[in-house]
DNA sequence: TCCAAATCATCAAAGGTTTGATTAATTGGG
DNA sequence: CCCAATTAATCAAACCTTTGATGATTTGGA
């Protein structure tokens, strides 16, 4: 164990990627920096979207981060069954099942049994549910602006498609997905 | 409301980017679409990478993301405060507060009180801890390598900078950050 | 010196996520 | 036509996160 080399006492959320990076190489010299780099990054600055848009937008008018992801994919792909919600919003169908427990408690959203299919469930928006996503999307749309403005146009468009190259190759990385 | 036009029938989380930016546009006419897709891209691309890597890399060995976030931490910044490793593990104090005792419980890491300041915590790996953290983080970056793939090195080099770049904006975006 | 303000950590309540059952409904091959 | 396999949804237990409150310590200025 070679925790001999006192690290910098004033780490921080930023600067720890670097220090991370080059230590990691030191202490295991068959690590591949690059990749490490590359994800400890993505992870930082998603991170850190993620936090203030709901800590300053969606928490503040009484939505959680998933319950905002949710009620904006029935907002826009309008009625549909649970399992295509789940799956377009980035969650297994057992968490959209109990955050829908808390929607539909709160009167955004509500249940009904799919007629084509009894097992399958209908979602759809209630009025107070359009009127949340309405008001929060614009609040929420305004704070994405101010987080583009730090990248060019020309910028934006590079870092949308680098990440969907890297989206695209999970296939070839045969990744995990969500079931 | 005008939930008239049907969606595509086949929504997948990759495909529902183009779909909700399109559709939202059409709904609200002011809004920054390309803020929007840059932003709805940044969080599939990492939640479909961290998905990936706590569902085959870590939950199969008896950590989770966070778990292995904070172990991970103490493992390069070695035996440090609580608080710095809240700051540079992206988590707050309170939910590193918590994670903690699992972790203590499992027998990975040890709390002690400072000797400095007798309000503040000393962390450290156990010796099982660093086990854990070795093996893991070689899993880890394996994983890490295949996404990495994915990229040409110029563009891994390129996306590292946009997403720098994006962060320190966060200081002109008055982002919020996490206490 | 002394006490109010600041700082560090934890707690409590409410929520969301994961994996691994379990229940209900539908499908398809024999 | 019927039953086994599949599929949709929910449940249960264990965990992590958020916000806001509470208990210790330490600090800094009167």
């Amino acid at each position: 164990m070679t925790h001999n080399t006192a690290p910098p006492t004033d780490l921080t959320f930023w600067s720890f990627v670097d220090y991370a990076v080059q230590k990691a190489e030191r202490e295991l010299p068959s690590v591949d920096a690059e990749a490490m780099r590359m994800v400890l990054t993505l992870n930082r600055a998603t991170s850190m979207v993620i936090y203030d848009l709901e800590s300053s937008v969606h928490r503040p008018r009484g939505l959680t981060w998933p319950g905002f992801r949710v009620i904006f994919a029935l907002w826009l792909a309008g009625p549909m069954e649970a399992k295509t919600t789940a799956e377009i919003s980035g969650m297994s169908r057992a968490a959209l099942s109990a955050l829908l427990n808390t929607l539909e408690r709160d009167g955004l959203i509500v249940r009904e049994r799919a007629e084509h299919d009894r097992r399958a469930l209908q979602l759809s928006l209630t009025e107070a549910g359009y009127g949340a996503i309405l008001g929060g999307f614009r609040a929420h749309n305004r704070r994405e602006s101010a987080w583009a403005e730090a990248l060019e146009p020309e910028e934006r468009r590079e870092l949308v498609r680098l990440l969907n190259k890297l989206m695209a190759g999970s296939t070839t990385a045969q990744a995990k997905f969500r079931s």
